[in-house]
DNA sequence: GTATATGCAAAGTCTTTGCTGTAGC
DNA sequence: GCTACAGCAAAGACTTTGCATATAC
């Protein structure tokens, strides 16, 4: 029970009425298996692991599809490939190592409270940020002193 | 005199050492010209206005030799497709219309400190940063209140 | 004068899509 | 059984690149 309450990809693909074929269920089990932010390429090869009767396109059309629904979540750090991770546990944003390409998640609720206000500022009202931090490992983030 | 300190984009490149052709100088100041985010697309069609002899593989080069030599910042606000501008006065973030596509252009001191700290407590020095804001338009941003 | 840049068109990369057969509900 | 979905391969969108020519310095 250490997932909290995130709800499984799949419980919320069926509540939007979609059908769950043997390839989006093989798709959704290798997301949900991954602690990264694999691209398409990555999710296919995984996906291949769960099931071997699996295209690629099913793979673009799966996690479009359910970008759409909102289900996943799409991010684009670069390198012109999009990747994905489940939206559900997606409320944070990422400190990206510039010579390792290591992907750090994190959740700051004053930059997050920030945003709203700086939204608000100029009349808008926030409906999603994207906050990517790029930088180089200085020592280790054991210590925070 | 209201463009403020930014120096010319002609003259970083001649700092960098490379040569300053016709082609290069019609899209600078294409690029100067622009006060948003021009896709290659839109960049190509601004420069021929300046030189009609300009073709877009030049505009691809160009922008990737720039953006390489830090003289341009490339922004990928979706849509597929890339978007530059002067890195010199990019120090600023986007707050973007879901709606309209309309990118509002801001500075918050406290956003950019908090980051710089949020680095530090995993251990890294802030090289570099990409904050977006998606909202929907409330009301006029005339009022503050 | 020579290295660097350009133009053109072809190729590359990632993603989408038309069509026919299959399988979820 | 009907409709949505899958697989395949072809097409699309954006970007890069090879080659011959031109031009900046």
């Amino acid at each position: 029970m250490e997932g909290s309450m995130t709800r499984a990809i799949l419980e919320r693909c069926e509540e939007r009425g979609i059908r769950i074929t043997e390839q989006r269920k093989a798709i959704v089990r290798a997301l949900e298996k991954s602690n990264d932010h694999p691209n398409v390429e990555e999710l296919y090869q995984r996906a291949l692991e769960e099931d071997r009767n699996i295209s690629i396109a099913s793979v673009y059309r799966t996690v479009k599809l359910l970008e759409e629904l909102g289900v996943l979540e799409r991010h684009d750090f670069g390198g012109g490939r999009a990747r994905y991770e489940d939206a559900d546990r997606a409320h944070h944003d990422h400190l990206i190592d510039i010579n390792s390409g290591e992907v750090i998640e994190f959740l700051e609720p004053d930059l997050e409270a920030l945003q709203i206000q700086v939204a608000k500022r100029y009349g808008f009202e926030l409906k999603g940020h994207r906050l990517e931090l790029y930088g180089i490992r200085v020592r280790n983030e054991e210590n925070e002193g």
